[in-house]
DNA sequence: TCAATGTATTTTGTATACAATAGTTATCTT
DNA sequence: AAGATAACTATTGTATACAAAATACATTGA
């Protein structure tokens, strides 16, 4: 934890929230890396607060899947196997199916031409190489599915399970030659939704999926050597 | 909160874990009722502990979807209302239909044995009309499914997809009308597993859910007027 | 050298103290 | 009597203090 955490102050939140976000950044940008301990009285001093907001937020990303405690042991980030992997996307592949088959009923008119335009902004994005903005563009897209199913319970989870896969997705977005791919994915499951062949969206969304299955485990194996 | 709410000391836990199960018991058995609020020195002095394992117990209450907090104001039993439930209800279809699909083309012989089993007691327990254990029985033959996806992650999320029902399915397990059906569906889960018919299971497994879908519905609405 | 034991240190677990906010009641003014 | 305001109370938010456990390290004895 070389890194320098500080907190953004500016809300008024309980700062077990603000740590809570903090936290979850770091862990998602690779800052805390995998297997890095949590220690309650190093990050209190680094965040300038107590133990207590701490603890809670540890707690909340014990929830999200970020983070692990063994009790009297402390917390550290949570590691993912491949195998942990593999059972996130199966989770991810169900829902993401789920979300695109209702989204495919319930999209607006708006939410379709707002979807159309993020998915050129992600075409855009990657002819730059920002890597951090080609991932935001991509989550943008998505977002947008996910939103148009009016089911928010459905919604957080599945963001909650891109976020699992988050680190270890950045190297996959990394690498120019999956670009093409992806364009034409999201594409296809533009097309679908705006012609309502549920079908079509599944079957796209569903390799959209497998593709990045592929790829993240791929990363992981590289890492686990 | 009328009931005396005691902790289990018996178990070398820490604290927030054995306040978290005795609120996750009361919230599952309505002792603890939607909306009714979770105040930490009342409970701190009922359960006999301090505010700090409370407050993180809270947290983790909070993870599971089975109270909301909001900020300065504090905690409540989380309430339901027949779209939240709708929400839930979309999801465990999807996932009890993975589930189920993954369970076909892995589930042992002995596993395939303990559902015949579990199948069984249930439909004896039925006749009981002893409706804690009916409920029991139910449980334990859908985590036999579960268990049998070797997906710990997706397990976890199913038992929790079904907590978040569980207050309002009692009332559904209640109705003796509903047992033939029941065990119909069941047996039939049971059958496509055996022969390994994919669509045979995820069909029953799809109608179980919505047949309780509906019912479970029913009940909030009773309750929201 | 190695294992075992004891001791110091670090870290988590829990309780309590204090601060800030929200909610409630009583009082005052018109 | 109605509304505003002020004082009081209840409750959450945060920090700190103390206890217990885990860990690391050194010392001892074979």
């Amino acid at each position: 934890m070389t890194e320098d955490l500080t907190l953004n102050m500016n809300a008024y939140l309980p700062l077990r929230d603000v740590v809570f976000n903090t936290l979850r950044e770091a862990i998602l940008k690779g800052e805390l890396k995998p297997g890095e301990r949590l220690m309650e009285l190093q990050l209190a001093a680094k965040l300038g607060v107590s133990r207590t907001p701490i603890r809670e937020a540890i707690r909340m990303l014990e929830q999200e899947g970020l983070a692990v405690t063994i009790p009297r042991k402390g917390a550290e980030v949570a590691r993912m196997t491949e195998k942990d992997m593999e059972d996130v996307l199966q989770i991810r592949d169900a829902l993401d199916e789920l979300a695109a088959s209702i989204a495919c009923e319930q999209i607006t008119k708006e939410e379709l031409e707002e979807l159309r335009h993020t998915m050129h902004e992600f075409e855009e994005s990657t002819k730059t190489g920002d890597v951090k903005r080609i991932a935001e563009e991509d989550v943008k897209f998505h977002d947008i599915i996910y939103r148009a199913t009016r089911n928010p319970k459905l919604e957080n989870m599945l963001s909650n399970l891109r976020e699992q896969m988050y680190r270890y997705r950045v190297e996959y977005i990394k690498d120019e030659k999956n670009y093409p791919v992806l364009i034409k994915e999201h594409s296809q499951i533009v097309e679908g939704l705006a012609a309502k062949d549920m079908e079509m969206v599944t079957a796209a969304m569903h390799k959209h999926v497998r593709n990045q299955a592929t790829a993240v485990k791929e990363m992981i194996r590289e890492q686990e050597k």
